[in-house]
Order: structure tokens, then sequence, then C-alpha cells
DNA sequence: CGACTACTAACCCTTAAAGGGGATTTTATC
DNA sequence: GATAAAATCCCCTTTAAGGGTTAGTAGTCG
């Protein structure tokens, strides 16, 4: 069973260029080619592609709106981000909108159709260098220390992003009350927050991405 | 140039198969085979392989924990993950340790030459159905399903994850204090929590894994 | 030794948040 | 047009938390 396809790319070459070369072969079906994804959703409604090959750099809407548009109307469509760009913003936003795969456009067009196998197979095709970057995301967790948090002010840090009170973290730690609050006041200073529900926000948010 | 590995596996026969295979290809050098990484941090800073194949389910010490030694030794070095396991824990487990790459040990030894091929020129090979694991960790809309959280209840919940106060969620959406605290203690009673602080940590950590 | 920091602890006062009620209006949905 | 769900608002009471301040002890370092 043939594999259906729509483009969003607003380089007409390019995309006819894509067009062609995908309609050389039976294994692909190309339901439709537009320049902007203003009727992304209709389009996605009606079609219901296995996959879309998306532009992100798009004029009006952008290609990462488009992504998310589809996703919510046809959650089983695949969309492929094919682009230039190779910021974090644009990567994780697109991954965010619910992309499946992430293809540089400086790669040959042969790619492009290993992706689409990939993406077809229940696999997430990246480029190496998005895929690494992706990878990086998972990593970074150095934060603790740049803040700068003696032993105690982390323990008491950690207990508080698990949701315990100063109540509970003072009977954790064996120390009173007045002792947990004290240490609070210095991490809250060194945070540069206000107060515990930032300091739990702040923290779980830097430490993830 | 070829290629240096280093193999981490106690299954004796898939260990000794994969030496084989890889000796038998001009292109890659076994620097050694191990059935365990309790001396991971040595072989990695004798040898500085390219690669480190690393099974998971190792007597002693982990392959996640030998993964997270052999990129503090040697952070060239690219590590991938050879595993049967696809639970989500080690998988996220395994790419915060700072592998580079999760391939299932139920795909083809060949599909383990083409990561090796895609590790070394910076990329991130995984098997499919943990791509797709790991781009779902970026999307995350089951969060607000799945606890069935109205639209309104969804904003407040956003808000507070920000660190907003009540009086500032109110004045932000031009409600009264009182309706802010109504929402509330219908998100609290649905998340199945007692205050802001837990409500933030719970949303926080289960929206990336 | 004195200066410094981390950890501990306590005090007062104020504000924010939670817990428990109840009530009204809007908005879908059948 | 009735019903249900969501959204709105108000009361009172108790508890949790934040701001400010002070202070003793232990360990480190020049």
């Amino acid at each position: 069973m043939p594999v259906s396809i729509i483009i969003f790319e607003d380089n007409e070459q390019l995309r006819q260029s894509l067009v062609v070369l995908l309609k050389s072969s039976p294994e692909y079906i190309v339901l439709g080619d537009y320049n902007n994804c203003l009727e992304a959703a209709n389009i996605a409604r009606r079609s219901k592609p296995d996959v879309v090959i998306m532009d992100i750099d798009l004029p009006e809407k952008s290609g990462i709106d488009g992504t998310r548009i589809i996703k919510e109307t046809n959650p089983n469509t695949a969309v492929i981000m094919y682009t230039m760009f190779e910021d974090d913003k644009k990567i994780f936003d697109s991954l965010c909108a619910g992309a499946n795969g992430y293809i540089l456009k400086i790669t040959t067009p042969y790619k492009l159709f290993d992706a689409i196998k990939e993406v077809t197979e229940g696999g997430a095709p990246m480029s190496p260098s998005i895929a690494r970057r992706v990878l990086q995301s998972f990593q970074q967790k150095n934060m603790q220390q740049s803040y700068d948090l003696s032993k105690r002010e982390n323990e008491i840090l950690h207990l508080l992003t698990e949701g315990y009170s100063i109540k509970l973290i003072a009977y954790e730690l064996k120390i009173a009350y007045e002792t947990v609050r004290s240490h609070l006041k210095n991490i809250y200073s060194k945070l540069h927050v206000n107060c515990g529900k930032e300091a739990i926000a702040k923290v779980l948010k830097e430490k993830i991405l």
C-alpha cells in the first residue's frame, strides 16, 4: 500500500521538484502540495495523509503552527519538518508541536525518502546534528551548582521539589522548623525567587531543558 | 581510519559473536570486551575507544552507571546502549547518563553496524520504538487529558506553574480571587494533591518523563 | 588568632494559602 | 426547555509560609 503524502513548502522550485521526485516512485502518492499552511486543518481533515512534509519558514502561519494544527486534527498523520534551520528553539518547538521527524535541507533529498520510510515504521527520523541536540537536552542537569547552594540547601531544595512542606522537611532532616525556614530564606535569595512555589518551578524547569 | 570499539555484555555467546562480526571488517578494531563494567573508568582512560557498545543488565554495576562513568572519564567516546529493555525509565536514565544511542537487541546485529556508523558521524541512532518514546517526552499532551481538567483549570494550573500567586492569577485572568481558589480546590482534588507546591511538582515532573 | 561560612535555632509580625461550607450565573448538550 | 458541567463569587477559620532579625556552634583558611 503506497504512502500518501502532502507537502507544505513555499519555495516553488523545491516543492515541485519534491512532487516530481515522489511521483516517480509507485511507493508514494502525493495528495497535494501547498505554499502555505493557512488551510492546514481542512486539508488534514479531508485528505488524512500518512505523511506531511513541512517547511518551517512559511508566510502568514509558520510550519510549527501548521504542525500543531495537523496533529490536533489528525494525530495519525506523521509530520516531518524539512527545513534549513537548526536553532534550538525551532527544533524544540517543532517537536513539542508534535513533529515526528526533523530533516535538514542540506542533506540530499534521498535522505528525505529514508525519513519517510522510517517515519511510517513508527520511528523518528532526524538529521544527525538534530538528533545530537535532542539528546543533549536530556543531559543538562548541572544547574544546582551554578547557584552555589550548600549541601544542606540542596538537600532541602530537593525535598521541597518533592512537594514536602516545611514541617515535613524539618521532620525528615531531624532539625527544627525554624532552621528549615532559615535555609529556605537563603535558598530563595540565592535563586532570586520569593517563595517556594517559584523555587520549585525554577528548579524543575531548568533541570530538564 | 578504523573505528575502535569496546564491548560490555555479560552474555558470553552474544559478546563473542559481536567480537567476531566486528573483527571480520577492517573498518572496526575491537580494543576489548568485558562481561561487567566494574573497571569501566580504567578501561575508558587507557583505551579511549571511539565507540562503546553497552548492555544494561550487567551484574554488580549496571550499564547505565557504566555509561555515566565512561562519559565522565572520556566524553568523546560514543556509547551505544544495546539491550532488550524498552521501558521508559531505562531509556531516559541511559540518555541522561550520556548515552549517544539506544538499539534494541531484537533488531539484527546489522542495525548495530548502521548505528556505529551513525554515531561516529555525530548522530544519535535509536531503534524506531525508542525514538518515538523520546519524541513523546517532548509532547506530553496526555496530562491535561488524563486528569480531565477544564480549559479554565488548565489555564490556572499553567499560571501556577509559572510561579504566579493566587492573587496574581486572579488579576491576570480578570476574575475574583475566590474564583481562582474555587478552581484550585477542584484542580487539587483532580490531581490528588493538597497544595499548590505539590501541584507544581507533580505537573512539572510528569510533563517531562 | 580573627574572619568567614555553613548550619543550627529562635523570636515577632504579616501575609498567603488551604479547608470547609454555600450560592449564582453561563454555557453546552441533549 | 431541562439538565449537567463549568465558571463565577462570598463567607469563615485555621494553617502554612514569608520577611526581618539575632545568635550560638563548628569548621576552614590565610
